[in-house]
DNA sequence: TGCAAACCTGCGAAGATATGCAGATAATGG
DNA sequence: CCATTATCTGCATATCTTCGCAGGTTTGCA
């Protein structure tokens, strides 16, 4: 059995799963402990539908957990470190290219890192 | 302007890029040093014109460097700290679940990381 | 009960990816 | 020059993803 290809496509699989926008912002939302939906898509400004189908994604690939209180679903990340994990890929990113002049790495870094409320998102 | 958007969107091309059984592979099969398109895809087994898109597609997006030698292209990993990156990973899958009973996430890493000559591939 | 809020799921069209094959280049050795 | 080796590029097809919309489920509350 070519258990190196197995390893090779699980990973391929998180990766694909997680290359996305919209479930990268909301991986990073879910940073700091859980939210239910409607809290993610006002703060992302997304529509609940589609937040929810990627939510459904995630849960399937079990990168999050949920836990329902009521008519809220709220959920967090199973895996907490991931957030820090993915903020850690941005040394590998030429964002000095595509951001206003000056900005570089660390501000990335920072950017992405902020607390909504201080960021323009 | 969205600056936050920005970034989510380039991380997100990014981990697209890598997002690939093959493309996985040769990252890692490049993790130790340059090698030339034929011993990549002699090692893994797969297609030279294969290996050749994915690298042109890796080269697009500045995730490696080449070198011609002769008739021979040499390619390198721009960022070699990305292999690492990748193999960090492997925390957040439950391989558990898709290897034989007793294997696990260290057993992964050790094969994954294992030199070629040592490994089923 | 009945209605509304908060989510979820199914479906289909549009867009993005993957991959083999044919043909093009570039360097090497007669 | 010509053939050969090593690699690249263009293209067509098959496959996967995304995303909105319509409709369904569960919970809270009057």
């Amino acid at each position: 059995m070519p258990s190196r290809m197995i390893v090779s496509r699980e990973l391929a699989d998180f990766l694909k799963m997680i290359a996305h926008p919209d479930r990268l912002r909301m991986i990073e939302e879910l940073r700091l402990g859980e939210k239910d939906v409607s809290s993610i898509a006002a703060a992302l400004s997304l529509p609940a539908t589609r937040v929810s189908q990627h939510l459904a994604q995630l849960r399937a690939h079990r990168l999050v957990d949920e836990r329902r209180a009521g008519r809220n679903h709220f959920y967090r990340l199973s895996h907490p470190h991931l957030a820090a994990w993915i903020v850690d890929a941005l040394q590998f990113i030429d964002v000095r290219n595509r951001l206003a002049e000056g900005d570089h790495i660390d501000s990335a870094r920072a950017l992405w890192t902020a607390q909504s409320r201080n960021t323009s998102h």
